[in-house]
DNA sequence: CTGAAAGCGCTTACAG
DNA sequence: CTGAAAGCGCTTACAG
C-alpha cells in the first residue's frame, strides 16, 4: 500500500489548539469530548466555543490507538457475492445498517470475502481489532467465518440464524416458517390443491424453514405431500426458471406454487409464461421477501414481506449492545402477507 | 458513541513482540513492514518468520497516527439514496470498487449523505482526514459536496462528469453521447422513423449527453425533430412508465423509443404492454446501461452497455494515482450496443 | 544496514 | 473539578 499525503490539505487543529484557545489543559478538553463528566460548566462552555471556533474534529486514529476500540463496524459478506448483489434485499439491508450506524456516528466498512483466501485475510484483519464488531451476511451457513470470529471473541450478529452455532451467535431473522405458513394457507384458501414449491437452498435457515412451513400447512389441511411438487433452487432468478420447468414436467396439473424468494418467483413467472400458463388463472404464484422484484414483475407478486428496515435496525442495536458487553441475543421478527396480482 | 472492549479478545502482538522474537530492533521490523528497504536479507527473513510465528498484524491506528494517512477510501453517495439503491448499476459499481481496493488491501468506507445535514457532517469527517480519498457517486451534479471536497484538497474521483467543475475534478464516465448515437442509429437502421425518447434528468451529464446524441443522429439522418416525441424522466422505473404514456398520447404513431436507462425502459415496456402495443413489432425499445434489469424484463432489452467493471477499476486507479500526487484526470470509456429482443 | 529516540494526537489514572 | 504526565503502537530522521 503506498499512499502519500495530498496537496491541499492543511494540518487540522488538534486538541492542543482547542486547549490553548479555551485556556484549559488538554485533559479538560478530552473530558468534554468524552461526555463532559467532572468538568465545570464554565470550562465546558469555553471548550465548546473553542471547538466551534477552531473547527476541531477528533482524530480517530489517536483515539483508537489508546482506547483499543476502532469505533467502526464491519459489514461482512461471505460466499457468492454476485448473488447478494443481484438480490434487492441486500441493498435494503446495507442501506438500513449504514443509516442506523450513522445515527451513532459510526462508519461502516464494507468487506467482501468471496474466496477462502479473502476470508482468511479478512478474518485476520477483523481479529486484529480493526473493527469493533461485525454484521455478518452470509447465505450458506456452514460458513466457517462466523465460527472463527466467535472463537476470537469478536462481537457479531448474523442476518438469519447461522446453522450449527445455535444461540451462541446473535442473529436477527424474520419468522420464515410462519411466513411460509401464511402463504401456503393463502394459496389453499383460493381453492388450490396442487400446490408446488420451489425451495431455497437447504443449507440455509430460510431455505429449511420455509419448506417446513409449507409441509406443515399441507399436513394440517389434509393435503398429501407429493414429492413431484417440490423442487429446490438457490434463490437466483435462473434457478426459479429451471425449477418451474421441472415442476411443469413432473406435475402438469399444478395449480399454485410457493416460491421461496421473489427473485426465483420472477424466473417462475418467465417459465410459466413461456409454457402458456396464465398467472394467476391457471397457476397462482406466491413469492417471499417483498423485494423490489415483487413489483417489477408482471403480474406483480403476492409475497411475504420481510421487515428489512427493522431487521437492519435490530442487527445494529444488538451488535452495539454486545460491543457494550451484553450477551448474544436472537431476534425473530414477524412477516406479513402482501396480496398483489399473482394469486 | 459508547463502545467498550469486548470479552474474549486478547491483546494482539505488537511490533515489539515481533522485534523480540526476531532479535532485532523495532525500527528494523518497521522497515521490513514498509517495503524492506535498507534491511539485510538475514534480518528480513528473521522478521518475516517472527511475523508468521506471532501472527502479527499491523495496528493501522498507530500507523495512521504517525503517517497522517488513513489507508482507507470513502465511497460517498450523495443525493437521493433510494434511487441509487434501486438502480442495479449501483451494485456493480460498489462491488467493483470494493474489489479493486481490496487488491490493494485498502478498506472501503461506505458513506451515505442524503440530506444537507448529513452532507455537512460527512464533509467534516472527510476533510478531517479520516479517509485518504473519495469515490463520489452522485446523480445530480450541481452537487456542492464535490466542490467543497475539491476546495479542501481531498483527492476525489467522480462517477460521471461533475457538471460545472470542468476538469478540475477527476472523473470516469462512459461515452454517453456516442452510446446514444449508436442506439438511435440502430433504431433508424430498422426502418423506424418516428423515434421517441425518454431522457434522463437534464441536470445530469448522462441525461444531457444521451439526448444530444439522439438529436445529432436524427439531424444527420435528415429526420426532423418532433418535440412531441421527447419527454423527460428521472431514471426511475415509474418515470419511464409515465413518460411512455405521455409519448403514446402525444405521438400515437411512434414506432420506436430510445430510453435513457434500462430501469426506465422497464417502465416503458409496462406502459406499452398495457396500451396493447407489441414490442418490437409495433414499437422498438432501446435502453441504456445493460443493467440486470435488461435481461429481467420481457422482452429482454436491446441496450447500450456501460463498462461498469472498467469504470470502477479506473475510478480506483485514478484515485490512488491522485493520492500518490498526480493531477486529476478524466477517463472516458467506450460503450457497446447489445442487441436483444426489444428491437 | 541498524538501533536509540522522538513524536504523531489522544485518553486516563494520579495527584491535588 | 483540573493539570501534568505517562503511554497507546507505530514510523522516521538521525547517528553510527
Amino acid at each position: 500500500m503506498t499512499m502519500n499525503a495530498s496537496g491541499g490539505r492543511r494540518r487540522p487543529p488538534t486538541i492542543h489548539d482547542v486547549a490553548r484557545e479555551a485556556g484549559v489543559s488538554r485533559g479538560t478538553v478530552s473530558r468534554v469530548l468524552n461526555g463532559g463528566h467532572y468538568v465545570s460548566p464554565a470550562a465546558q462552555e469555553a471548550v465548546n466555543a473553542a471547538i466551534r471556533k477552531t473547527g476541531y474534529v477528533v482524530n480517530r486514529h489517536a483515539r483508537s490507538l489508546i482506547t483499543g476500540r476502532s469505533d467502526s463496524i464491519g459489514f461482512l459478506l461471505t460466499e457468492p457475492q454476485e448473488r447478494f448483489f443481484e438480490d434487492p434485499n441486500f441493498n435494503v439491508l446495507l442501506r438500513g445498517c449504514t443509516q442506523a450506524l450513522a445515527a451513532h456516528d459510526i462508519p461502516l466498512l464494507l468487506m467482501l470475502a468471496g474466496t477462502e483466501d479473502e476470508r482468511r485475510r479478512i478474518t485476520r484483519y477483523i481479529t486484529a481489532g480493526h473493527v469493533d464488531g461485525v454484521l455478518l451476511v452470509s447465505s450458506h451457513s456452514g460458513d466457517p467465518v462466523a465460527e472463527r470470529l466467535r472463537e476470537a471473541g469478536v462481537p457479531l450478529v448474523a442476518c438469519g440464524k447461522p446453522i450449527g452455532l445455535g444461540s451462541k451467535v446473535s442473529y436477527v431473522a424474520a419468522d420464515d416458517r410462519d411466513g411460509a405458513r401464511d402463504m401456503v394457507r393463502h394459496l389453499l384458501s383460493l381453492g388450490r390443491r396442487r400446490v408446488g414449491m420451489v425451495t431455497g437452498p437447504q443449507d440455509t435457515p430460510g431455505g429449511v424453514e420455509r419448506l417446513a412451513g409449507y409441509k406443515e400447512v399441507l399436513a394440517e389441511a389434509g393435503v398429501a405431500l407429493d414429492e413431484n411438487l417440490v423442487v429446490s433452487g438457490d434463490y437466483s432468478r435462473a434457478s426459479g426458471e429451471a425449477g418451474a420447468e421441472r415442476l411443469l414436467a413432473q406435475a402438469p396439473d399444478m395449480d399454485a406454487v410457493f416460491v421461496a424468494s421473489d427473485l426465483m418467483a420472477q424466473g417462475v413467472l418467465t417459465a410459466l409464461h413461456r409454457a402458456g400458463r396464465r398467472v394467476p388463472e391457471d397457476v397462482a404464484v406466491g413469492g417471499f421477501d417483498d423485494s423490489p422484484a415483487a413489483v417489477a414483475s408482471s403480474p406483480e407478486l403476492t409475497t411475504i414481506r420481510q421487515p428489512w428496515d427493522r431487521i437492519s435496525a435490530e442487527m445494529v442495536r444488538v451488535l452495539l449492545a454486545q460491543i457494550g458487553g451484553e450477551d448474544p441475543a436472537a431476534v425473530i421478527l414477524p412477516t406479513e402477507l402482501v396480496k398483489r396480482e399473482s394469486t
